[in-house]
DNA sequence: CTGAAAGCGCTTACAG
DNA sequence: CTGAAAGCGCTTACAG
């Protein structure tokens, strides 16, 4: 690669005159500076990215952070992420974590050493005392799908209110023994959603009943085991709602091994609005996240802080809605939402 | 952030003693170690990976260039070269390129200009040529799911070959009247996925006929409308091998519209392998690419190329595999092998 | 308007 | 074993 003292030579004048007329920076004269772009041309030179870095301590470049690029879930906020990013010319390092505390910390570490003009953590793990060190650090930070009492960035959605949504729509729907297969317990946003199930339970005035809680893993696998569980009960639901679309779909995997009927016979409710859950069959209600416009927000949120200089807090909240499906609807009223909610 | 001049002077030694003690290049005296080691520590110092990168001449970071991460076929590729890259301690850079020329272009300058040890490029649709200029880069080039006559690396897997068994799959099945959706005549893959369907029926003595092929855009959408198409021909087809599984969940919907029975009147074959083709309704038959393996596989080829400094071409091709599940199985056989396919 | 110099944070010969 | 110096490829005051 051409560097930029081969086109200072070529051009006949100094690498000063060579960075200037670049960038636009300091006076240049016209005729110096059409030589220095035919010089530039001619190597097809392309100024060296890193050593600018070292000088100006910006790479143009943000670190994601999230559990796992081949879940359903994050795909669609990584490419948020990156539409913003690449519209402002910064590139993104994509980094999985498996929800594994150590690997989030060694990916922060590297980040960091790679000197990322922001990082965006997504559904992080790391406890709040370490979150403080972080947060204290020069880099912007933003969580996504998490929020912390720390003074960061984050953005997130209301799962309370998803959840409650969800099974609220249940109890409008005239299904009377709502279960529900709920997240990791050490997860927050699936503490949350049980919670949500919970409010939407009492506001009604039915009974919260633990035996109808089961937890699963976030997983396909997960949702069919626990799914298999309820099935045991001696009074088995009518409806459940599931803490994510992944074992909404483990769950239908079992009930049509088991020849129980969706949703005749058992409602089914996911949340996310991952893809897939518009194409199995029938199709998942489900809650929808704005997961495209939270990655876009996320860099936005980074930007504002290298631009602005301050570091002025922001917790963004997004409510979560509720798309009506074919997996919830009781028979009488099947036929003729089921096109509706086809749009 | 402490830099390396922090660490020198709390040591109280020169930074060239500090560098030595850290990389463990050349003699340093154990009590100076220590000392260096305990400045580190209590300045929590992380060398700066810029300005090693600009040194070095090694960024430590690979650039991965694909149409879209949110396209289900693509974030297992990229979990793939994602943990291969991270167990060597390589970072990844994500690009979409949206299937368009100049964003691959675009992002390949930039991804120059920043100095990234080495390229995959996913599905790239740039010529030839430009590609030729490229490999004589000293960037390391990986070509991942295409071709090319050139000297570079790549890695693809046989369509033709894929086609083929699932064609044959169909003819064996005992289907008569075998259409086929192609995806984007532009497309090497499309074309050699078409040649695979039409070589599988002059083997077996069926006719070629264009009427029975239309073409699609690789997404569901294009796969709906293209079933639409077929359903209004005179003599409607009694199966489909779609050249991908989003198409095939498009035509399946198409089919589920119509009212006609999956796979009792029309039976369906996709390919790709996408998890969401194991969850549809019926589950959809295909021919499975390795894409996680394939991810692997080019940070291997990178790696080696790399460590090795000579560029010793290769060209590797992976076979698909044909995996039968009920969207193709005559009613008949559609009993005893569902459950073998299950596993 | 232009060039020489200093410097970003590090590594790497080269003396000593 | 250790330090001073040069240098990676750039930018940015500072003279002129």
């Amino acid at each position: 690669m051409a560097t930029i003292k081969d086109v200072a030579k070529l051009a006949g004048v100094s690498v000063s005159t060579v960075s200037r007329a670049l960038n636009g920076s300091g006076y240049v004269d016209r005729t110096t500076e059409e030589r220095v772009m035919a010089a530039v041309k001619q190597l097809n030179y392309k100024p060296n990215q890193i050593a600018r870095g070292l000088i100006s301590k910006k790479t143009k470049t943000f670190g994601l952070i999230l559990p796992d690029i081949s879940n359903p879930f994050f795909p669609e906020m990584a490419r948020g992420a990156e539409d913003e990013a690449s519209k402002h010319g910064y590139n993104i390092i994509l980094c999985n974590s498996d929800w594994q505390i150590e690997k989030e910390k060694m990916h922060l570490n590297l980040l960091q050493q790679k000197c990322v003009d922001g990082i965006i953590l997504v559904g992080s793990r790391i406890n709040e005392q370490y979150l403080s060190v972080l947060s204290k650090s020069a880099t912007p930070i933003v969580l996504l799908d998490r929020t912390s009492a720390l003074d960061i960035h984050s953005i997130s959605t209301n799962n309370v209110l998803g959840a409650y949504l969800a099974t609220k729509h249940l109890i409008d729907q005239g299904y009377q023994n709502i279960a529900h297969i709920a997240g990791p317990a050490l997860s927050p946003s699936a503490q949350q959603r049980l919670a949500g199930y919970r409010k939407a339970l009492v506001e009604h005035h039915r009974v919260f009943d633990l035996v109808l809680v089961t937890e699963g893993d976030y997983r396909i696998a997960g949702g069919t085991l626990a799914m298999q569980r309820l099935l045991r009960l001696a009074t088995i639901p009518d409806a459940v709602f599931c803490a994510n679309d992944l074992m909404a779909i483990g769950a239908l995997e079992a009930l049509q091994q088991a020849g129980v009927k969706v949703p005749e016979e058992i409602a089914l409710v996911g949340y996310d609005g991952i893809n897939l859950a518009r194409y199995v069959n029938p199709k998942l209600t489900t809650i929808i996240q704005p997961t495209y416009q939270m990655g876009i927000m996320a860099v936005q949120l980074i930007l504002e802080t290298i631009s602005s200089g301050q570091k002025n807090f922001k917790s963004i909240e997004l409510d979560p809605i509720l798309e009506i499906r074919e997996s919830s609807l009781r028979r009488e009223t099947y036929a003729k939402t089921s096109c509706i909610s086809d749009r």
